[in-house]
RNA sequence: GGAGAGAUGGCUGAGUGGUCGAAAGCGGCGCUUUGCUAAAGCGUUGUAGGGGUUUAAAUCCCUACCGAGGGUUCGAAUCCCUCUCUCUCCGCCA
């Protein structure tokens, strides 16, 4: 949610960032509803503030003299009147707030302009790619693949987008998820293992909720809904809480199966492992002080990328533009991986920075150590990294022309060979 | 799953219808004393929203907040209802 003095204040910065996001927002309505509100909160107050004046007259009274009686008849009325106006200012209120959240955050200054994905800023480039391409197939037409990634069985057991991974399947999975762990734990994140279904509440904070709620499954009779990401129970964790600044910036790390939807997905985006209903990734996240959050967006973006560099993996970094921006974020860096089967990127980390956006849905503060004030911190997060997406890159990259698939060394440990088969 | 007890500020904890945003203690912060530390004394001490004033900070006024939501009442931390969570005992279980 943006800052409803931002808006009061300064709407032209509100229109014309909403205008470098590409999206229809009707700032004046807002601005009216909130002009009301206020208007309606000084009437509800001042009833209040005559009531409370009341009360402590009456308490100075005797029970039963006629002045105490006739104090009573008279803020009967006053009580009656108080009611019907805190009636209509909890409508006007709901209203304002469902107004504020149809607000997108602030493109940041550095997001270039643009509409489409096509216009996103190709950021870096590493690796090469016409080097991997040599017996390149479609990970899916890789044969016996079937046999370590059973989505035929997957489909029986639950649907489809549920694939089983079957011995060396199951063993690069766990490999991958180890390694990126232990390398995210190296660069300073402590790791965390959440809950991997949260509350309403929690999905309200970081804003799945409440017109996001097609893409999450939702257990029937608890409510409560199975994480999209790990970073939806990471950042509630301190939900409604006041850190000290000397703790600012936390930095963590957690690992969750992911569970999405996808509602009308369909065609070559959804083969294979490119788009699973469940999947695995390792989820960072920062907590950090407003004046440092884009310095600690390039370095979460070059945590997420030295993963990258050490699978030997060739990817770009796109800078998003204002109108492939999420909703919710300043600034996006996205990740992508080259799948050369597929001769096609595919997304494999998305680093964000949301700066008091999803603190201030979630009510996520600092004490400043000099002011004594309460701040809102700036949240980041980024994947680090989703797994299936970087094992169809390992894969069509990596396959020989014996038929097995060569690891980058970084992995061998993890994984206990330095092949991986489908036989 | 069954039975009982409870939820109050950073923490402990008092408060059972009125001048209670809330005693007291601890902690924190400031000042004084002291060679430093410690100790003692004095003072101070939440969050949010709205408004006035100000270049701004400061400050002032009003309102809300005693787990959450509803209700009763002129008036609710206090009474009633619903929900959530915690603790104790029993049952079940990896």
């Amino acid at each position: 949610m943006l800052d409803p003095k931002l808006l009061r204040e300064s709407p032209d910065l509100v229109r014309a960032a909403i205008a470098k996001k590409h999206l229809e927002v009707d700032l004046d309505a807002v601005l009216a509803i909130d002009a009301a509100w206020r208007a309606q909160l000084q009437e509800v107050e001042a009833l209040r503030a005559k009531q409370k004046a009341a009360n402590t007259a009456m308490a100075a009274l005797p029970k039963g003299s006629p002045e105490f009686i006739a104090k009573v008849g008279e803020m009967k009325a006053v009580s009656a009147q108080a009611k019907e106006r805190e009636a209509a200012l909890n409508e006007i209120e709901a209203k304002f707030k469902q107004a504020m959240l149809s607000i997108p955050n602030l493109p940041h200054a550095s997001v270039p302009e643009g509409r489409t994905p096509e216009q996103n800023m190709v950021f870096s480039t590493h690796g090469d790619v016409a080097a991997v391409s040599s017996a390149a197939k479609p990970h899916w037409e890789i044969p016996g693949f079937e046999k370590l990634f059973d989505f035929g069985r997957g489909a029986k057991v639950t649907g489809a987008g549920f694939p089983f991974y079957v011995g060396d399947g199951a063993r690069i999975v766990r490999a991958l998820l180890q390694f990126f762990l232990d390398e995210d734990v190296k660069a300073g994140y402590t790791e965390v293992n959440p809950p991997i279904f949260v509350n309403a509440a929690s999905a309200t904070a970081t804003g799945q909720l409440p017109d996001k709620e097609g893409q999450m499954y939702e257990t029937t009779p608890d409510q409560l809904y199975a994480v999209p990401t790990a970073e939806v129970p990471l950042t509630n964790f301190f939900r409604d809480e006041i850190l000290d600044e000397a703790v600012l910036p936390v930095k963590r790390c957690a690992y969750t199966p992911c569970f999405r939807r996808e509602a009308g997905s369909y065609g070559k985006d959804v083969r294979g492992l490119n788009r699973l209903h469940q999947f695995d990734k390792v989820e960072l996240l920062k907590w950090v002080h407003p004046s440092a959050s884009y310095a600690e967006l390039d370095l979460l973006r070059e945590d997420a990328e030295r993963l990258l560099q050490k699978l030997g993996l060739p990817y770009r970094v796109l800078l998003m533009c204002g109108g492939d921006l999420g909703f919710s974020q300043t600034k996006k860096y996205d990740l992508e991986v080259w799948a050369a089967g597929q001769q096609r990127w595919l997304e494999v980390s998305s680093c964000s920075n949301f700066e008091a956006f999803q603190a201030r849905r979630a009510q996520i503060r600092f004490r400043g150590k000099e002011t004594g004030k309460v701040e809102l911190v700036h949240t980041l997060n980024g994947s680090g990294l989703a797994v299936p997406r970087v094992l169809a890159a390992l894969l069509e990259n990596n396959l020989q022309p014996d038929g097995r698939v060569k690891l980058p060394a970084a992995l061998v440990p993890y994984f206990g060979k330095e092949f991986l088969t489908f036989a």
